[in-house]
DNA sequence: CAAGAATCCTGTCAGC
DNA sequence: TGCTGACAGGATTCTT
């Protein structure tokens, strides 16, 4: 369930285990994914030193020695596994282990293979073509009401759909969409450019924060014991939650709990009640 | 231009 | 148990 916060708390577990190592082997078994992997990927990641690592909307940026850094994507089913040299087999459907000068390996692991990797010039990471359109970072102290507001001036569109488009603001998903939402008591359909921007902002923040925060703190430097990098649990206010009370709502009669609609095809969940 | 649908791919789960 | 269909957290590309 890669939303920002999850992708935050991987590249933070990606970050612990790998920064300032070498790259000593790079096995890429299957480069056919949302798109193909770069020529040469497997060729320039071996005996590259990592620098560093930051987090653009959904996707990671892993910075390596010799002026090139790694986009990854993980998509809706990419997950990242961290083991001893040689603990396990290869899942399925790892298409790529890294091997460090540290005895650690760090597997790729997507079934959908709507993930994706690249190699950016680290001088002009932003101008890659999928980080170029990019909205505003919400966590940002630049992302206002106001700067908000002005994206969503004029647009029909709900605003459950406006808030998914990555242009407007960049890292929110489906999940995150629905909760930010709910505690903002906005409505899913309500038209976006008659959204309370002031209302919701802070909410988007805060919901944002606090699954971080979640993912930090459920984590032993972000690994599970599976090695399993950065997915973490957390309880949804009304994701996933079709047909249980409403948490802030009496029972029926008063309130008939969470329910479900399809926008551009996509579930959103809210409170009838409280979301108007 | 804006908005919505179709699309890529595989795994899982509910229902029969 | 086995089959079928619906659905899944994304984002681009194609239609309308």
């Amino acid at each position: 369930m890669p939303e920002l916060p999850e992708v935050e708390t991987v590249m933070r577990g990606l970050a612990a285990r790998l920064q300032g190592r070498v790259i000593r082997r790079a096995e890429v078994r299957r480069a056919d994914l949302r798109w193909s992997f770069p020529q040469g990927l497997a060729a320039r990641l071996t005996g590259a030193r990592v620098l560093g690592f930051r987090r653009r909307a959904k996707y990671i940026l892993m910075r390596l020695d010799g002026g090139d850094s790694v986009l990854l994507h993980l998509g809706m089913s990419g997950r990242m596994l961290i083991r001893l040299r040689g603990a396990n087999d290869p899942m399925p459907h790892e298409h790529v282990a890294l091997t460090t000068d540290d005895g650690w390996e760090v597997g790729f692991v997507d079934p959908r293979r709507f993930g994706s990797i690249d190699l950016v010039p680290t001088a002009d990471e932003d101008g890659h073509r999928l980080l170029a359109g990019l909205g505003p970072e919400p966590l940002d102290r630049a992302f206002t009401a106001k700067v908000l507001a002005a994206a969503l001036a004029g647009r029909r569109t709900p605003i459950k759909a406006a808030l998914l488009d990555q242009r407007i603001v960049a890292g929110l998903g489906n999940i995150y969409v629905c909760e930010a939402l709910y505690r903002a008591g906005i409505a899913p359909s309500r038209l976006a450019g008659e959204t309370p921007t002031r209302r919701l902002v802070p909410e988007i923040k805060a919901t944002l924060l606090e699954a971080i925060e979640a993912g930090g703190s459920s984590l032993r430097d972000y690994v599970q014991p599976d090695g399993e990098l950065g997915y973490f649990q957390h309880a949804w206010r009304v994701y996933g939650r079709e047909g249980e009370p409403c948490r802030k709502c009496p029972g029926p009669p008063i309130c008939t709990g969470v329910a479900r609609l399809v926008q551009s095809g996509r579930s959103t969940f809210y409170c009838p009640r409280l979301q108007a």
